[in-house]
DNA sequence: TTACTTTATTCACATAGGTGAACGAAAGCC
DNA sequence: GGCTTTCGTTCACCTATGTGAATAAAGTAA
């Protein structure tokens, strides 16, 4: 189940990493552990850090002005999560970042980050591979929004990711599909319905 | 009006480009004029160009499986549209680009945009900061369409864009805003009446 | 000018999803 | 083991937005 963040770079850059690359690239990295609902990144204080989940799942969300939360992104072994706005710009954060299950962690800090792009040529590549497939990802989901109905984005969900309501509550998908858990529910009686 | 694609580049890396840089990068560059409900990139098949914006309008949509298009994204003076996945991997488009007026454009094809990456060390920063940007701003137009409704979601583009309703026509407003054009005509009614 | 097409408005009615409450089941805790 | 909190379901009712049609206004072409 464990994720290792040397494979997430060699995939995306279909390229081996040399072991000095390796290791100049490890020795920027803090590793830590969560608990089940401790935050790693809070709303209205700077994310400092771009996140690569080892093993365990993150949320990250938005409280909105009624004080309901929306799940914006979740966040897998072999994902990478972080509030990048604010890490960019050294703003305080507007999503919080959670972990919904014991989680390992690797962190990358703002000063090393900067210093992994100056001083291995292949890492700024690596991010902007990272960034770009998050971007595409992120054009199709709002794409989907605008031509799909809860019914077939919750279908369309499930297929893609099988395992998605054994790992995390049903509520937080009803959040990521953009409605509210009775409309889930629902949907999913209906389903089971037809 | 018209937008330098120097500026442009230089403007997100916080840094002058040398001459020589310059000049290199524009002889990759292939300049072209379209006239509006011309189309650059049209779906099913594979978009081969980044594009960037002299001066004009375009925009990128979808068409969904009931033959209704929904606008993705709106391309003004001084920014990049493209169907970047398929521009990636070689895959058929999912969007359409088309001209909304006159349109002059720099093009920039898949083989030329591997040279400038390589070539040219700046590029890779510029284009990571480049999709950096609009990761960034797409995460926060998912999290405002989940958390504001339709009358929202119009005044705060109108605020951020204050002429958009003279450029471009409010069907296609509506369609970015993810409503029909009915319903944002209701929506305007009721903000006249307040 | 006239004629034709495209865009915007308005209305009556339909529908997907929201709301708040009640209830039971499951999960965590002492 | 029982107690308490969290989660999922169901229901009756509500609301924002969609639908389809009619009409007007604006734009374009001849």
């Amino acid at each position: 189940m464990k994720s290792t963040i040397k494979e997430n770079i060699e995939e995306k850059l279909k390229q081996e990493l040399t072991i000095e690359e390796y290791e100049k690239f490890t020795l920027l990295l803090e590793p830590l552990t969560i608990q089940k609902k401790q935050q790693l990144v809070t709303e209205d204080r700077v994310c400092k850090y771009l996140y690569f989940v080892e093993e365990g799942v993150l949320h990250s969300f938005l409280t909105d002005d009624n004080g309901e939360n929306h799940t914006i992104q979740f966040g897998f072994e072999g994902h990478w999560i972080s509030d990048l706005y604010s890490f960019v710009s050294n703003t305080t954060a507007t999503f919080n970042i959670e972990a919904l299950e014991e989680t390992t962690i690797l962190a990358i800090s703002k000063s090393n980050f900067e210093k992994a792009l100056n001083d291995i040529p292949k890492f700024e590549r690596f991010f902007r591979i990272l960034i770009q497939n998050a971007y595409i990802q992120s054009q199709h989901r709002i794409a989907k929004n605008y031509s799909d109905d809860a019914e077939h984005r919750y279908l369309a969900l499930i297929k893609q990711q099988p395992d998605l309501l054994q790992r995390v509550p049903q509520y937080l998908v009803a959040s990521y599909l953009g409605i509210k858990p009775q409309s889930l529910s629902r949907i999913r009686q209906n389903l089971s319905k037809k």
